[in-house]
DNA sequence: AGATAAAAGGTAAACGTTTACATTGATTTT
DNA sequence: AAAATCAATGTAAACGTTTACCTTTTATCT
């Protein structure tokens, strides 16, 4: 790879004008300009970011850290996509780590990220009170975190608003008649699923209907746990007339539960899954469900982390983006 | 961050001697070892990795390059995290980009890989003769070709048997009482998609069945696609009674015009659908499928990759992993 | 005991950039 | 015409490591 020092000596210039007109800044006559820039097409010259992020103190280094749990649940995936693609347009490149909701491997990543200079990172903290992340922001790099949110921090967030999300879900059910509507929620020390739990009992009390404890199960977020705390409610023995179920891996769960005991949706169970999944529209039949914004959640944490970047002392912002009950036929 | 320089001054040695006890190579009494040992955590010190490269020349980076289309495309999720837990079990870090099957986002990528001197990329070509990997491969840059192939290319890789893979689902078909069998293929540059398709002439040809050139469509390997080449299909004058949809996506396309039409699957129309899904269990009825070790390829092409960068003299390997029919209820 | 070898640690250069500061030559000011 | 200013470019240090080579100390051999 030919580097700085090859341009310049190819060019016969000093390595100084080189790199200034790499950063196209200051002023360096056209004529000089053009010289090396035919210096670095001849030479297939691409200036080394390793370099260039050591050296760089202030400035962008144009890299962007993201951890998220897993990517192969589809509302990361959308959320990371939403993350690279702005990162492209501005030219940043991310490091993608998955978490697999352990603080051990996030430590580990985080530290990664760190040693590697990223500009900013980007993550949904294990819990509301994810050590690890606090370390982090601590020792001053920027952090957007998205999706889930840490307790009493004035800080840059993107979140979505998932009392409200889960409040229509409910609500819905309740005026399509349900009243034993069983909830499989997530782990408790995530903002989301506390909030979404919040929700179910605004839409309860909106109709002064009671909250019976035994139709709420709290799963871990995976498909299994979907599956089994399915299982539970419709073994009760007066078992919800319809299932609300706090994340799209749990939901294929519960809908694995459904179908192996050839249950008919709706008719013998309704079901609304928390997160759209991109062929809820090809199941049978197709599902209803509180669609988050996860793409515009990614696009926004990078832009808000982009202009933290740009401005440090800017205020912090704290964005709250709506879902969408998607009605399908499900319910 | 506190720098080698600093745990030096600290523990009152020289950076070398530091260097030293971070690689723990060579001889360092254990006295001093410990000495350093304290003075590195008690200043929280941190390995710069971004120093680390630029110096190291030969050793590892540990750091993987990782390409793939679209993260959203389950298939690439799994794979994606074979490469990202060998690489975790072995302490190195993996960016990921996605390309979204475009030569220029595929190019600004492998730059950026390059500049950051990863030690090695992974990644499934956009075609069979893509132009953008083959310059990658001559500046001699570690590459190991995952999913899909180069011709003619004697270079680590990993594929599928995707012949063998498609005859045994076509053959299932046949078996099943099935003449008129629709293709929902991709792009014939890849090499994926000519091979399955020489699986589906294959299974025709074991059973004397002439191959009708109205039964077979190109994708795109996208969504909409797959709905659209399936709309096609169902819309001849004698559609088939069976459709093998060689890709995931385009399989939803395809399971969303069959809803669509409110055709009953198998009863008036069969599925096969390349590529396993997390949530074919959970579809009504559960999809029949192709499945491909996808995890194990990601894995597989990590440890060549490793192996390469232990060893870069030794002998390309070529992998090609089994996929399995998973009989479910679809056909 | 003197010579030699081995072990432990130090010194300084190198990696490829950016950038503060210095230098040069040309242009403007007085 | 000398002084001052300015624009264009060069010089060298710095970023945080690794590592080839050198120095010092200690052990081993004859």
């Amino acid at each position: 790879m030919a580097s700085l020092t090859d341009v310049a000596r190819h060019a016969q210039v000093s390595i100084a004008t080189v790199s200034r007109v790499i950063n196209n800044s200051d002023k360096v006559v056209p004529e000089t300009r053009d010289l090396v820039r035919k210096a670095m097409a001849e030479l297939g010259f691409k200036p080394n970011r390793v370099a260039r992020r050591l050296r760089q103190k202030g400035g962008f280094r144009h890299l962007l850290g993201l951890i998220i749990p897993d990517i192969q649940n589809p509302f990361f995936a959308e959320m990371a996509r939403g993350v690279e693609d702005v990162a492209y347009a501005h030219k940043f490149a991310v490091m993608l780590c998955n978490s697999d909701e352990d603080l051990r491997k996030e430590e580990f990543y985080i530290d990664v990220l760190q040693s590697e200079s990223v500009d900013g990172i980007i993550l949904p903290p294990i819990s509301e009170r994810d050590p690890v992340v606090l370390k982090l922001i601590e020792t001053g790099v920027p952090v957007v975190t998205v999706d889930r949110s840490l307790t009493h921090r004035a800080m840059d967030k993107v979140e979505v608003d998932n009392r409200r999300g889960a409040f229509e879900a409910v609500d819905h059910l309740i005026k399509l008649g349900h009243r034993r509507i069983g909830l499989i929620a997530g782990r408790l020390n995530v903002s989301t699923s506390r909030e979404r739990r919040l929700g179910y009992d605004d839409a309860m009390a909106a109709h002064k209907l009671p909250v019976a404890p035994e139709y709420i199960r709290g799963g871990d977020f995976k498909q299994a746990s979907g599956r089994a705390m399915a299982e539970e409610l419709l073994d009760l023995p007066s078992p919800p007339t319809a299932l609300f179920v706090l994340n799209n891996l749990m939901t294929v769960g519960a809908l694995e539960a459904i179908h192996r005991r050839k249950l008919r949706i709706p008719g013998d169970i309704a079901v609304i899954g928390f997160d759209d999944l991109p062929w809820a529209e090809a199941l049978d039949p197709p599902l209803t469900v509180v669609r988050q914004p996860a793409y515009e959640v990614g696009q926004a944490a990078t832009e808000l982390l982009l202009k933290r970047l740009e401005d440090p002392k800017r205020a912090e912002t704290h964005l709250k983006l709506l879902p969408k009950l998607v009605i399908r036929n499900s319910c």
